[in-house]
DNA sequence: GTCTATAAGCAGATAGAC
DNA sequence: GTCTATCTGCTTATAGAC
């Protein structure tokens, strides 16, 4: 998913032949350790970037393997060669969605300014739900349906991430650099309006119309948006 | 669902006997005319309550129709009878949540004072997130889903809801009552953090705990988020 | 209007040849 | 590492007795 997205697999099938000339004849049955890893690295990576698809577009137990596996172009089979149950595959995707946010989230604590540092915040979540719109829509799934399969990332990973922000916006209100401001209202603000674009956006597109997400729309949006949260949060920078 | 919701339909198992004496005998198979309408407005009502809790867990695809019909005491069959698809069932819970948001939008209309319309429309908005938090799921799953079964309440209803309140904020903008804000972008804005609060109940849940999620927490959390859009508007009532 | 039984097909997962 | 065939159980929907 990292490192490989949209990629088919076709290549893999045709590119068993190893290097080595003495191991050309049982080659297609034995790679070399080498290739078999690689090959594993490709076909994981592409089944992830098919199963994020499937699992966005009709959540868990609506999304089959079947479906997943014939998108991947390969028989159900490898699918749990790979991932043994439907629900490691899940897994694998949900991890991978956190991590992406757990970078933008870092993008918080780039500066002592809350402008900068809130809207650097905003707009690295509005660029993640350009990005990859449908592993926000797993998340969104996911905590839609009760987020069963996602307590231990928020109460170990999120909650103490939001626990320390909160400290840091009181802070900053204290200081006299936000209005008073209730601290987690106003990440759920950031949270709500920024995956919008992510989840919401089919509604977007049937409201606002396909240039709304173009690339331009899209930015425009972002500063727009920006905007609207700075002055909800009443930010302004600190005198030098 | 409008006028019924959590009572089971056990009540109508032993309550067939007409008031008439002389129907007595074949009362149990051919119930008046009255009654027969009233099971059927009992039983589908509640099946509709039950869908929409379904449908909200595990969307339409993850939904099935044995679960539904369990969950409200039910055979399978009997739900086949009252609604011939689950696609059928799906649109006229999808229908009926539509109904509730068209009741709640009314409110924007309320005042001509931007303060009093917007905020009332907020408040509006999360008290509907408050009180039907599985209808809002249920939205939320068929956008992400691609909205494929909700392109005529978009494209007919919601999008000249829509326009016509795009030309009310660009009228206030004009006026100096509203900083000059992007109309669409507002209105996703007060849509995605006020159906926050639904959709995201089970993160808010594990984040904030439950006292958040408490009537007191519910109502400062609301008059908050109140707080929050009208300084992002940057709206102010006009003189007198 | 209710409900048992069942049809026809799809789900997740596995066996075992290659 | 790949893939066909298959097991078991669940899916939507219907038939038909009551």
């Amino acid at each position: 998913m990292r490192d490989d997205d949209t990629t088919t697999p076709a290549a893999n099938l045709t590119m068993r032949a190893p290097r080595a000339g003495r191991e050309a004849a049982d080659a297609a049955h034995k790679p070399a350790p080498r290739r078999k890893a690689a090959i594993r690295a490709s076909n994981e990576s592409h089944l992830l970037a098919c199963a994020e698809a499937v699992f966005a577009e009709r959540g868990f137990e609506g999304a089959s393997t079947a479906l997943i596996a014939e998108r991947a172009g390969l028989p159900k089979a490898n699918l749990h060669y790979y991932f043994p149950t439907k629900l490691a595959l899940y897994w694998r995707v949900l991890d991978d969605v956190f991590e992406e946010w757990n970078a933008a989230a870092d993008t918080f604590d780039a500066s002592d300014d809350p402008v900068q540092a809130i809207g650097g915040y905003v707009r690295a979540k509005m660029a993640l739900s350009r990005r990859r719109p449908l592993g926000s829509k797993v998340w969104a799934n996911e905590i839609i349906s009760g987020a069963a399969h996602m307590q231990d990332i928020l109460l170990e990973r999120v909650k103490p991430w939001m626990e320390t922000r909160v400290t840091l916006i009181e802070r900053w209100v204290e200081e006299g650099l936000l209005a008073p401001v209730d601290p987690k209202t106003l990440l759920f603000m950031i949270w709500a309006t920024t995956q919008h674009y992510a989840d919401f956006e089919a509604q977007i597109r049937a409201l606002a119309g396909k240039r709304a997400l173009s690339a331009a729309g899209f930015e425009a949006s972002t500063e727009e948006v920006v905007r609207m949260i700075l002055r909800a949060s009443g930010a302004r920078s600190p005198q030098a």
